[in-house]
Formats: C-alpha cells, structure tokens, sequence
DNA sequence: TGACAAATGCAACTGAGTTGCATATAATGC
DNA sequence: GCATTATATGCAACTCAGTTGCATTTGTCA
C-alpha cells in the first residue's frame, strides 16, 4: 500500500484507480491544474475516467481538504494539493504559475479578526503580473 | 452633464443609457456585484438593456480599468468600480463580502519583484470565513 | 443634419460544471 | 475466497455564465 492510498484510507475514502490517478498527479504538480490537465494525463496513461467522474473526486478531495480549489480568472477552477500555505505570480502574457512562499499573512489576518470581529479561516492571495522571461 | 459621463467621456467612451445605469449603479455599491445584480437592478429602473449588451460593457469598462473584475469562488465574476485597492472579507455562511483597506501589501509587492524578478502589475486578496452575525 | 464609427439586440453557440439514475466495484464480514 | 452492501462510476441530459456573428440602431462630430 503506497502513501496515497494511505491518504485515502486515512480520509474515508476507497482506493479506485481514478482517486490514486488524480491524486498522484496533483502531488506531483508544482502548480495548480486544471480538470482539462487532468483528463489529458489520465488520458496519457492509458487510462479512462469520465468527466464527471474527475469532478465529483476534486469535490470530494476539497470537501476532505486534501486539496485547493482556486480560481486565476479564467473562469475555471485550478486544484492543487493542500499543505504548506503559499501563494502564486500568475502571468498575464504567457499564463504560467509560480508559487510562492513566506508572506506573513497571519498576522494580518490575526488583526482582521479582531478589528472587524471576523472569522477568518483561510485566505487567498494572488499576484498577477509578467514573469521573468516574458519581461523580455 | 454629470460626473458619470464626463468618465465616460475621458475615456472615449459614448455615453449610452446602459453604460450610464451600469457605471452609476457600481459607483453606489459597497460591495462587488455580479452580471444579475446589474440587471435586476436595470430592470428596476424600467430600462430595457440586453444581458450580452451588459456583459460587453463591463469588458468595455474593465479594459479601460474603470472597474475590476473579481472572482470570489462562485464560478461567475463580479465587478467593483477600480479606484482604492482594497480587499474582502467574504462570509461563507451568508455569502456577505465586505471591503477591507490598509492592507500593505505593496511592501510585499516590491519584494517579490525584486526576489523572484516577476513585474507585479496587480494583486487580489481575499479573506474567506465567518462573519460578525453569522458567527452568533 | 447627415455620415460613420461605435454600440446594441437577437439568436445561436461554447465550455465549465451539475444532476439523476442505472450499473459497476471496493471494502467488509463470513 | 465469496457474498453483501455502501459507495463510486459512467452515461445522458441539463444548467448557467459567458461569447460570437451579424444585422440594426444610435451617439458624436464635422
């Protein structure tokens, strides 16, 4: 038993072929994907899962907190694995994704709560902008 | 004429009815607003303005960065006028979203220029979780 | 006030995501 | 192993936000 099925027996979740594929495959990603993504690689993999089917998994992912759903402005949705919170330079000439690390947010978030006696349970943030190698 | 049009106007854009009800209709609001708020809100006003006419203005309006185009994990946009930068608080239990300013992200902004060599243009940052009444 | 570029309306379309329901399959107990 | 059962999947049809093409209307400016 790999540590993915162990994530998904962890989680109340059966082990089915469309689960580890898309699960593995988001842990292996440096950046959020989208469902097309995700249907490709399945696709390359010899394997075949329905529509459907990947949607209703990343649902079940988010809802367990396995992973993001996030959103560029693209009107689709991204997912990338839960974990460590970071954040993301989004390219507007060529539309690649960088993370990025160490923003101290939760101190701002801290002082939120208090000032605006508001709840806060997760935040989002976004930069967007022209990466290095467009800039030339 | 009024201020409405004289935006309008600076921007090379025709004065129409439409542009007029959408661009004062934003500039009343506290909070971002979605394509069906703006036409409801049309409606009300016993004007007549076809749903793809609303959706092009706002295009219009956004390229021109009269107002912003928001996303708030609703899978559709919302639209705020541009103006203060600014963030949300939105509320996952009513849906309410609230604006929050003095966030000083612009310090963290010229940082991540510097340290990943990405030209940030803009940032969005929101702040998802329970507001005031909903936490009682 | 007439010309013309720009804006609008209509209809048809696209693409992401959802729902209902019948079938298949992973986990569990025997 | 094998039957049971809850759960997951596939198919088809649908919804909803937003887009495109094209003919018509309208605001602006000479």
């Amino acid at each position: 038993m790999n540590s993915t099925q162990i994530i998904l027996r962890n989680n109340d979740l059966k082990s089915t072929p469309a689960r580890l594929a898309i699960l593995s495959f988001l842990s292996e990603q440096s950046a959020p994907r989208d469902v097309e993504d995700i249907i490709v690689h399945i696709a390359n993999e010899h394997e075949t899962v329905d529509r459907v089917t990947v949607y209703r998994i990343l649902e079940t992912f988010v809802k367990k907190g396995l992973i993001k759903r996030l959103e560029f402005g693209e009107g689709k949705y991204r997912y990338e694995l839960a974990g460590d919170d970071h954040h993301h330079l989004i390219c507007e000439s060529c539309g690649k994704v960088e993370d990025i690390s160490d923003c101290h947010i939760s101190d701002l978030e801290k002082e939120i709560s208090q000032r605006k006696k508001f709840l806060v349970k997760r935040h989002q943030l976004e930069f967007f902008g022209v990466c290095r190698s467009c800039q030339r």
